[in-house]
DNA sequence: CTGTTAGCGCCTTCAC
DNA sequence: GTGAAGGCGCTAACAG
């Protein structure tokens, strides 16, 4: 590999003049700087870019944890940041947080290579997390709340939209409804619940433990749950699905079984991703603002880093969508 | 941020002290490494990054270079190179190549940030990847045939793949077949369409160039070609779109005009997504080894990385996947 | 406009 | 087992 060193000796320069030359600096002359050029050309040289990191001492890159990076969940979100990212001239890395604390993610999140980190993936602990904020840092957490004043918190609201998809069932005319949980960890999946029987209780309808089955988001999850509901021997009118990848599992159950959405029950979503509307039937779901949420993050991170004052925390509203897969019961 | 100088200074011993206590190394006694780690821990340390990889000149993490990090498609992929790249200890990133030369992608690849890289992003250019081509830096390309000793090419049978889903319909019966393109920049499709026309000529079918239609390998494409393919006002038999994604876009237009799959005309897809067996009717496609093709990847950069020798091209074949979008006509 | 110089934070011989 | 010193490749004062 070619330094800039040796591209400096090719064109008979000082190095300095050489990494002026290369980095648009005003400084030096065209012919100069035409000199830099071709020796750079000639050894095939590139900038080593740790060291010119180490150097300045910031990265113009943000990074984008996810749990999973291949989530269908994640594309608008990962839009979302890569729109702002790079219109901001900085770079966006998107690092899986498979294994944990060993994971890549991880590291990049502890070992500073990036100028701001943007978080979405519950496998990442809260004390890691913590650990690696400090000022200066921006650290946005989109699936949790943390208290740090050194972190802030975009989320949507939860709570609202798991109350508007219950509202909406019973509306519909459904009063035994079951809820099929996200991971036991997930402070999301809390917080739709929360709606949930929250929304059961305002409208005289009493929780029943029994409707309450373990899911994991995953679409898989959602399958074995409703293998299991229908075990059961006795069907509620209607399905909550904590998120749209676990419903449309559940569809699949219920078909399966001989079972027909929405004549013989209703079921409802929560994400509104993209398979949403491609699925028979088409589901109806509770719509996150995902691409907002990513665009609203780096935003935040920009305005961290040119040392601007933000909120600790944001809320974005979820909106109903209606589809096929919810009937008006008479 | 703590340096590891400070660190020393606050254990009382010397800097290469303290950096062989927290490198794990034999020469230090257990009452030393106990005064550097505790001293570590009090001011937060943690390396820095670049530092490190600056002296090492390793960096222990693979890229992964994808034109969208967003799509379906890629999340196999992603999970097969992940998976080994983790059990290897090296750390992946996935970078987007939307931004072309300017992009994050270029970036890792050109000033070699990475160990080595996966790429599969039609938006690189030929040119781009050669540039970065040289002699222990593994580069393994997914989506086209590069003549460079030091690129490694993986590739799954796309002419054999066309081939198997045109004859598929040619034994249902089908004899007018459209095909639906994907962008024109892309080699796959290229041989794919190579496969279509081949088994065409070789059933004595003719190949009109009224049924080839441009789409761009997304589902807004597969939809737009579609409603042109209806404007036609003189429908083929069967269609096979380049891939799944538009095969989707594809059967939605299909559904909007009337037009029953696979009762009026049947379709057929590539790549087998996920999401192909959800859709109704089910998609019958050619499925590809996505995971195997990433996890053979890196696979092949662990192997350069450690000196062997490997081929200069891998092939893997795909497989017929029968579900319910094409149909026996008599 | 060009060259000299001093580090960025870390690792690693080499003496002690 | 420990410490001093040099340097990875680059940037950015500072002089000239």
């Amino acid at each position: 590999m070619a330094t800039i060193k040796d591209v400096a000796k090719l064109a008979g320069v000082a190095i300095s003049t050489a990494s002026y030359a290369l980095n648009n600096s005003t400084k030096v002359s065209q012919s100069t700087r035409k000199k830099v050029e071709n020796a750079a050309k000639e050894l095939n040289y590139q900038k080593n870019g740790f060291a010119s990191d180490l150097k300045r001492t910031k990265t113009n890159t943000i990074a984008l944890i996810l749990s999973d990076l291949s989530g269908p969940y994640y594309s608008e979100l990962i839009k979302g940041v890569q729109d702002v990212a790079t219109t901001n001239g900085y770079d966006l890395i998107a690092c899986s947080s498979i294994g944990g604390s060993q994971s890549t993610a991880v590291k990049f999140l502890k070992e500073k290579r990036v100028d701001g980190v943007i978080i979405l993936a519950h496998n990442i602990s809260d004390e890691l997390t913590l650990e690696s904020a400090r000022e200066g840092f921006p650290l946005v957490v989109l699936d949790r709340k943390l208290k740090n004043e050194f972190v802030v918190h975009v989320e949507v609201d939860n709570v609202d939209g798991g109350y508007a998809a219950t509202e909406h069932l019973i509306k519909k005319g459904h009063k035994q409804i079951a809820y099929i949980n996200g991971p036991y960890n997930s402070h999301d999946n809390e917080l739709r619940f929360e709606g949930f029987s929250r929304a059961l209780k305002d409208n005289g309808l009493t929780y029943q433990s029994k409707w309450r089955l373990s899911g994991d988001f995953t679409r898989e999850g959602g399958y074995r749950a409703t293998k299991m509901l229908i075990a059961q021997n006795e069907l509620p009118e209607a399905v909550f699905y904590a998120n749209d990848e676990m419903a449309i599992g559940g569809i699949q159950a219920f078909r399966e079984n001989g079972i027909k959405i929405p004549e013989d029950i209703s079921v409802i979503g929560f994400d509104d991703i993209q398979l949403a509307e491609y699925i028979t039937p088409p589901l109806t779901t509770m719509k996150q603002p995902k691409y907002e949420a990513g665009a609203l993050s780096v935003h935040l991170i920009f305005q961290l880093l040119s040392g601007e004052k933000v909120n600790h925390s944001y809320k974005l509203s979820t909106e109903l969508v209606e589809r096929d897969s919810v009937k008006l019961k008479e």
